[in-house]
DNA sequence: AAGCCGGGGCT
DNA sequence: AGCCCAGGCTT
């Protein structure tokens, strides 16, 4: 049954990012390898959309690593803050920064390479296997984190971070072809649909094996009346 | 395992 | 006025 469950998800998922993905700078085939890395570390804790408003302000004034290696702390400061999280966000960029003149210019060349450096966690490193390595990894967060929740064994919420149940069902899910279009596809779909605010759990394609779904159905069933609470 | 960072958008 | 957001680091 796990894995009908599996392949239902991966198979609807994908079907409707064809039809309903959101557009993003950072998801575009010009994007650059700099815009993807330091697009990751602009997301954190932070809406997409803000993120995206907030895209050319970022770029125009540091286009490329070379422009981001002149930059002094201060002045990454200055233009993140209106992103919030600034100094904390400037910090890793300039840590990025002296991890990048230390190689003489070179990206890391592989995972473990990259969190030696001592400027990101789990899910950036994810991101850059993902995007630049091109392996299959996945955008762990609380989005990814809270639909494989609730689709597959809703309860608790627990850190994702030492969830290690999550963790297993995020490799196996993104085990596909398209594994970049189906990560983006369970973040949009986190973010439109099994939203963690009222999830439209009625017209969700996945509702038909939701296990959040039909914990939801059975509770409103008892209360007599067709009100249900989201939660 | 919990606290903290953070401005801005949404409800 | 409160809640939330493509996390990660410190305690």
């Amino acid at each position: 049954m796990r894995e009908v469950m599996v392949q239902y998800l991966q198979h609807r998922l994908l079907r409707w990012f064809d039809e309903n993905q959101r557009v993003f700078p950072w998801r575009e085939a010009r994007a650059t390898k700099y815009q993807q890395i330091v697009s990751e570390i602009l997301l954190q804790r932070t809406k997409a959309e803000t993120v995206a408003r907030y895209y050319d302000t970022f770029f125009s004034k540091y286009p490329d690593w070379e422009a981001l290696c002149g930059a002094t702390l201060e002045e990454l400061e200055e233009v993140m803050r209106p992103l919030g999280l600034y100094r904390h966000r400037a910090r890793r960029l300039y840590k990025l920064t002296e991890d990048l003149r230390r190689r003489g210019g070179q990206l890391p060349g592989d995972a473990n390479e990259l969190r030696d450096s001592g400027f990101v966690g789990l899910y950036v490193t994810n991101a850059f296997e993902l995007f630049i390595l091109r392996n299959r990894k996945p955008l762990l967060d609380v989005n990814m984190s809270r639909l494989l929740k609730r689709y597959f064994e809703p309860g608790d919420f627990i850190d994702v971070r030492f969830d290690k149940e999550v963790q297993e069902l995020a490799n196996d899910i993104i085990e596909v072809r398209r594994c970049k279009e189906l990560n983006w596809a369970i973040l949009d779909y986190a973010a439109l649909v099994c939203r963690k605010r009222n999830p439209l759990c009625g017209e969700c394609v996945l509702n038909k094996y939701c296990k959040y779904y039909a914990q939801s159905r059975e509770r409103s069933d008892q209360s007599g009346r067709g009100e249900h609470e989201a939660g």
